[in-house]
DNA sequence: CTAAAGATGTCCT
DNA sequence: GGACATCTTTAGA
């Protein structure tokens, strides 16, 4: 067995100065980063290919919109820790909290292109057909086992769940269309995704 | 292949 | 009571 992730994922996690600041952009530079759970028993790991910026006061599609509130106070905290909200009676979503303490904004992380812990996501998800284990924002909190235990989790401290850079950077084209499954500010477009990838979520 | 229905916590009116 | 940042299964073209 390895000792830590393998040759080609980082240890080092992404600092708080990448969360602070705008939430459209911090959406955007997350594609191509890599997403890292790390469990007693197994590592997971995926290139993160599908984003959505969520903002505040000005964002009708945020759950931060009208203020805070027991679910989304993690919002309204310090940059660069996991929002993880249960949705729809049954599923859990990931976002990363942007902006800076007292200023609400989260990006949701949509989907992931798998590499490492493989494996263990076909047993979370049930299913062997790799692009169906995290295309899309609920297949992802199942495939690396991400529940609201990790509401508020510090994406900064490198333990349980994290991000780093992609040791391994390749060249893509970023899309951007309007955000999913939301009626209110619909025309927005702060979905991004990588141009081409098959593993970006259906519709 | 597409369309519809069902599961059901949290927040809002 | 109703809407919702979703996914799966089933029914039908």
């Amino acid at each position: 067995m390895r000792p830590s992730f393998g040759a080609s994922i980082s240890t080092t996690p992404l600092a708080r100065a990448f969360y602070g600041g705008d939430t459209v952009r911090v959406a955007r530079e997350l594609l191509g980063k890599v997403l890292v759970r790390r469990l007693r028993s197994a590592t997971m790991a995926g290139v993160i290919v599908e984003t959505e910026a969520y903002r505040g006061h000005d964002d009708p599609a945020s759950h931060a919109y009208r203020g805070p509130t027991r679910r989304n106070i993690v919002m309204f905290g310090e940059p660069g820790h996991a929002y993880v909200y249960f949705t729809y009676g049954m599923h859990y979503c990931l976002n990363v909290t942007t902006e800076r303490l007292g200023k609400p904004g989260a990006v949701l992380i949509r989907a992931a292109q798998p590499m490492k812990g493989i494996e263990r996501m076909k047993k979370y998800r049930r299913t062997d057909r790799v692009v169906d284990l995290a295309n899309g924002p609920a297949k992802l909190t199942q495939a690396f086992d991400i529940t609201g235990a990790l509401d508020g989790h510090d994406l900064t401290a490198g333990r349980k769940l994290f991000i780093v850079e992609n040791n391994e950077p390749q060249s893509f084209e970023i899309k951007s269309t309007g955000r999913i499954g939301i009626v209110f500010g619909k025309e927005k477009p702060w979905r991004f995704c990588i141009k081409g990838n098959r593993f970006v979520s259906k519709r």
